[in-house]
DNA sequence: CTTATCTACAACCATTTGGTTGTACAATAA
DNA sequence: TTATTGTACAACCAAATGGTTGTAGATAAG
């Protein structure tokens, strides 16, 4: 089968990146304004180093991108890893369909 | 704000049981058919415990449901969890769409 | 120049995760 | 009855996760 090894670790860090309550706020965050690390860090009640972190996981995931602005790092929402998320899902839902479907037919045969 | 604790524990255990190929691959399987624990057990290459495991993190997420046949527990896929999964990242989604909006009104008063 | 701010990164720690083996028990098959 | 099969669960282990503090380098402000 052999099921695209690389696909399947991208998947992996991206339902990982989403797996946690701080990152899903930081994502809706920086997809609606202008956000640094420290301005993100700032909102937690947690150290600027694990906001940090957070935000390396949500890049790794292409969820988020960084840009060097000044001394600041600005963190923008990254359609991307969202894009591929729901792709994903929307496949798993049209698997759904399908059963649904067949077993409508099999009703209607019966 | 307080966010609904109850809610983001469950979209962290729903993407969480979403971060790993095995239990995507459990999902796939057990929507289109009828697996027991140990005939799911068979497709892969680790302990029936592990699988046992994988179930067990599926159904805490509400995407699988086990239902006891003779001595078999028999393995379903649940709408439940991939429906709320999915109505997450649609609101994404909008929110990126208003967005944007918005960058395309600014450019239009420009 | 000096100080304050923003970031990066290492080292550390506790808990969780993803796997293992082993034991026990219920249900089916011989 | 006895053996086999399917499941559950505990105990254990290595690695990853989510947090901390501390150090150091750029950039901006006084």
């Amino acid at each position: 089968m052999v099921v695209d090894k690389l696909r399947e670790t991208e998947l992996d860090r991206l339902f990982q990146a989403f797996a946690d309550s701080t990152r899903r706020d930081i994502v809706r965050r920086v997809t609606v304004g202008e956000f640094s690390v420290s301005g993100l860090a700032a909102l937690y009640a947690m150290s600027f180093a694990a906001v940090q972190k957070h935000v390396a996981v949500l890049e790794r995931a292409s969820l988020v991108t960084k840009e060097k602005r000044g001394r600041e790092q600005i963190v923008r929402g990254d359609h991307d890893g969202l894009q591929k998320a729901r792709r994903l899902l929307d496949e798993y839902e049209h698997i759904w369909r399908q059963r649904a479907a067949r077993m409508a037919d099999i009703l209607a045969e019966g």
